[in-house]
DNA sequence: TGTAATTGATACGGAATTGATATCATGAAA
DNA sequence: TTTCATGATATCAATTCCGTATCAATTACA
């Protein structure tokens, strides 16, 4: 099995047009060279691809076979020169792109779709995960980009604010406060708290606590779960009140009421954060266009 | 794009060793040989396929992304020589194989799975048609082998009988004969007959006309349907008897009661024919499969 | 710190491959 | 018969390819 492309590309043009001369011609060489190579082919594989009987040439059965192998390597590889280009200018390529609830249920799917149209040869792969195991995991380089919620600084990591969100009161739709336009975070200070889990929330307990401290009280959990569904689920059950961000109007469970909390200006803010390494071209197209990308703010 | 099936083999071997030196061991050749050769693809490419950082060598993004569908190519080129191999040597291939009824109720699907044991990389296409038409089809090419009821002679063509089978009667349980272990043909001379379709049945009709005449009578033709299977239901309709080969004890129709014919000792033949054409390697397996296969005889 | 070892890159000469031109052999068409 | 078309062959020049020897850079180790 010793013969090259070069082989095989001219096989196959004698073969589509089962004609040297015309063949030669299409491919811009002497004909006696497709001659050769065909003869070199037969001559190696130890298997005759032409009948040349008479003054016509016509594939024999192995002929045929072959030619349809070489059509589809040679495309092949057509496809991969191009596949390998696109992936050096960072063109195509794969991601792998983690979220928080806060971010998938903000601007992070406009975002992949906007991002998508442009770079429709870069394939995502959304993965769900609370800030700190997304770091982790860029640290590992397991993932590519995170969505997290800040503020987070890091040596090493580039950032970009994505969505920035204010803080909403959620209530059961039964609730004192529920016909009020808006509340007060002071009266909200003796409600029984439906919070996702310290260890799995960190970000948002240390943010919510620092916003509660202002207002003169210490949030009393009474309940905690595991993500925002859960959460919504929970106090859809009137077991407490809970605070969020107002990404989750997105949301829109039956039962609920998303109040606006008048005298809280601070906001949370989803950052996408990743690891500035020049090796990875789609890495690089996907930082460029978060660089540009407006930060989103749903604001109520 | 101008390089060869070489260049991306001494590329893939350098990638998957991650190693100059080690990589040409195993391929038996001199190092510099895989610096030019990767050096070459990286110029036609205009791609970095490799970083040489330091002393140790890893694939770039594009690297990696090329390597992979160089060894799809190598491993498709492989593949590709063997098949060819095998095409050429009558070990692999595709036949279009033509049926009758009696053939794939007696011998054919024996014959297929013995051959196909033999020789698993050649594929067939079994198509139902009556004689004629499988050999109007071998003439215009677009069959490989017909199984046909015999007899037929016809230069150019070859042919070996694969299957010989008795007349048996085909009765319902309730008819006055069906208590019998056996009938006379001339028993049945005024009974009312089911039989197949005479233009598509015509080479059967023949045999059958022949021996009602030698019996004394001509068999009263009621109702005619397009198979076998279409037979044996009006049989067991009770529109009347039919006359088949013993192949068909493999139908098994309840409410059917298949009676040998004693005093018959002609036989129907089936037989395989095909065009001697030694272009084509499968063809040439089989018929020389065929040849050395035994007659089978469906005897009651 | 200095010496040896390792690794990929480079230079060069001979061998093999490739391509173009001219020509041949064969069968078909005029 | 002559003429034409087609694929095969021979030959020479250009290119490509491989192996040997060697280099430069880095690491390992004493």
């Amino acid at each position: 099995m010793k013969f090259g492309l070069r082989h095989i590309r001219h096989f196959a043009a004698v073969a589509e047009d089962l004609h040297y001369r015309k063949a030669a011609e299409r491919m811009n060489i002497a004909q006696p060279v497709l001659t050769r190579s065909v003869q070199h082919l037969e001559k190696e594989l130890g298997v005759v691809l032409f009948d040349r009987t008479n003054r016509s040439v016509s594939l024999t059965s192995a002929g045929k076979v072959f030619l349809q192998g070489c059509q589809v390597t040679l495309a092949t590889m057509e496809g991969l020169v191009s596949q390998t280009l696109k992936t050096h200018s960072g063109e195509a390529g794969h991601l792998r792109i983690g979220y928080t609830d806060f971010a998938i249920s903000g601007e992070l799917p406009k975002i992949l779709k906007s991002f998508r149209q442009l770079y429709p040869d870069i394939s995502v792969e959304p993965l769900h995960g609370v800030t700190s195991s997304q770091l982790d995991l860029i640290k590992k380089d397991k993932l590519d980009f995170g969505f997290v919620t800040g503020p987070i600084s890091h040596e090493d990591l580039e950032t970009k604010t994505v969505q920035e969100d204010n803080y909403v009161a959620i209530l059961y739709d039964n609730h004192p406060l529920a016909k009020r336009s808006s509340v007060l975070l002071s009266e909200l200070a003796n409600e029984d708290f439906v919070l996702g889990s310290p260890s799995a929330w960190q970000h948002f307990h240390d943010h919510l606590h620092r916003i509660c401290r202002a207002a003169g009280f210490v949030p009393k959990m009474v309940q905690h779960a595991f993500n925002s569904e859960g959460i919504f689920g929970l106090v859809a059950c009137e077991m407490g009140i809970s605070i969020h961000t107002s990404c989750a109007e997105n949301y829109l469970r039956k039962g609920l009421i998303f109040k606006k909390i008048r005298d809280v200006s601070d906001t949370i803010k989803t950052i996408s954060i990743w690891r500035n390494d020049p090796a990875f071209p789609a890495r690089k197209a996907f930082a460029d266009f978060l660089k540009q990308y407006p930060v989103g703010a749903t604001q109520q």
